[in-house]
RNA sequence: GGCGGCGUGGCCGAGUGGUUAGGCAGGGGCCUGCAAAGCCCCGUACUCCGGUUCGAAUCCGGACGCCGCCUCCA
């Protein structure tokens, strides 16, 4: 089983199932109130690996990542446009999810809507002031931070360090500057939901909590989300399943940032690319590949030189791929493992993949070993042993497309005054034009075409 | 102030007490009519100063520089 790093535990350990066979896990979705950027494309791109590679390897996965579509940035904006929150999240929500489809994020098993859970949560409320938990104030219900025993346990410091760094002012009616808002009462106009403590709505801890107990029953398996959530977002997760004494996630999991020069890419920075602009100008195979080679805890610097690097990078493998006409993988499906192929060298490499991976997610070692043996296979076949190299470079597409990234086949659609001046090149050649043949080859490039000349033909690509 | 992290060759980016990360870029060669693709060879890095050690970029201490969280944030 994959071992992987516990936040809570500040180690690597083994994740411990529940069920055996299943696995469950909660990933902190966007607000739906702007683009998504860069570093939203890394959170979903690096447990979008952990999904589909759980799922190779057989698991049932059980994959929830919900959508926040109340919020005061969502009301903020629609104030500001003057058009419904419906409208702000309608639109955001749909960018979300074709920048995710662009980025072959394999969809979850569940996106759960916090307006849809609302009735849930109110109940959690009730149940939280009834254990004198929480209390209300003139603007809302907040959380008593102290009432629970190792409050802060996640984020690695104490209640009073974090009291003496509360950097806000304390809001006179609240307990303590950390209490944390369970309910907001929602002013004239605002959307609001009936509650017995008024109408208003929930807070953003209080999604997240009730959607992924009431999706993924109690102690599920992992939790995860942006180092940014640790706190006080999933401490604060922590702290209400807590107080209620309902067994919360068995493991935590986080990731590190998207770097702009030295400064973390965020929307309060304004220095942030959105997803969309990326991916309107950017094979989007390049930003997953960025990603993998890179340890998820690690800050991952992103600019348009690495990401040009990772493109031409993605050449070589697509070079591979077209060489051994590797049938195309990873699409919004999950690969299985099951549907491959793993004799002989093929399984050696399964085998190097999988400890990589198993070891806390090291896709940097997965893709060294997938270079190398991307390499073997080209040795392999310039060596005179075209049936292993054709194996070896199948398992090297199957273990990519295993991490989510599809190498592409010489697929492009070839038109006829294209096949027509390739033809006439192939001729003026055998002639011995060569002038001519170098001729017609120019004339193809400008077509945008680059030729490749084999043992078996030409063949046209794009340029 | 509290807590956490980082400083690796031209660039990105792993890793580890002594043995090759990997990619991209660059140089040389092979193959090719010439290219493309592929293959072979090459750089010999680890902020600085001490210490531990037979041996440290890797452990310890210190210095310097930088970043993040503590407020909405992937």
């Amino acid at each position: 089983m994959i071992h992987l790093y516990d936040t809570l535990e500040g180690e690597v350990r083994e994740l411990r199932l529940r069920d055996e066979g299943r696995v469950g896990i909660y990933l902190c979705g966007p607000t739906v109130y702007d683009l998504p950027h860069l570093g939203h494309g890394r959170h979903a791109l690096v447990w979008d690996v952990l999904h589909r590679w759980l799922a190779f390897e057989g698991l049932e996965v059980n994959f929830v990542s919900n959508v926040t579509d109340i919020d005061d940035k969502i009301i903020n904006r629609a104030a500001r446009e003057g058009i419904s929150e419906e409208a702000v999240t309608t639109r955001f929500e749909n960018e979300w999810w074709r920048a995710l489809e662009a980025l072959g994020v394999a969809p979850p098993t569940h996106a759960p809507h916090a307006t849809a859970y609302v009735a849930p949560m109110i109940e959690v409320i009730a149940a939280l002031i009834e254990r004198d938990v929480a209390y209300s104030t003139d603007d809302g219900v907040y959380f008593d931070v102290s009432r629970v025993e190792d409050y802060g346990r996640l984020s690695g410091q104490s209640l009073e360090s974090l009291k003496s760094g509360a950097r806000v002012e304390a809001n006179e009616a609240k307990r303590s500057p950390l209490d944390f808002a369970l309910w907001k009462l929602a002013k004239p106009g605002e959307p609001s939901w009936d509650a017995p403590f008024g109408a208003g709505r929930p807070g953003w801890h209080t999604e997240c909590v009730v959607m992924s107990l009431e999706l993924l029953g109690e102690g599920f398996d992992l939790h995860c989300g942006g180092l940014d959530l640790k706190f006080p977002h999933h401490e604060n997760e922590r702290a209400q399943a807590s107080a209620l004494g309902r067994p919360f996630a068995r493991h935590w999991g986080h990731h590190g940032w998207v770097m702009v020069g030295e400064e973390k890419m965020s929307k309060s920075l304004g220095n942030f690319t959105s997803l969309t602009d990326l991916l309107a100008t950017t094979d989007p195979r390049a930003y997953r590949l960025l990603v993998l080679r890179s340890h998820y805890r690690s800050p991952l610097e992103v600019t348009p030189e690495t990401i040009a690097d990772a493109e031409r990078s993605l050449e070589r493998l697509d070079a591979l791929a077209r060489r051994f006409a590797l049938a195309p993988l990873a699409g919004e499906h999950l690969e299985l493992a099951s549907d491959h192929d793993f004799s002989g060298p093929a399984g050696q490499l399964r085998g190097r993949i999988a400890s990589a991976l198993e070891d806390d997610l090291d896709t940097p070692q997965a893709v060294a070993k997938l270079f190398d043996a991307t390499s073997q296979a080209n040795v392999m076949a310039d060596r005179g042993d075209p049936r292993g190299a054709a194996q070896l470079a199948r398992a090297v597409g199957a273990l990519f497309g295993a991490m989510g990234l599809r190498l592409h086949t010489s697929d492009d659609e070839v038109d006829e005054t294209s096949a027509d001046l390739l033809a006439k090149r192939e001729a003026a050649r055998s002639a011995g034009d060569y002038s001519e043949a170098d001729r017609l080859r120019d004339v193809l490039a400008g077509h945008g075409w680059l030729i490749e000349d084999t043992p078996t033909g030409s063949v046209l690509r794009r340029a």
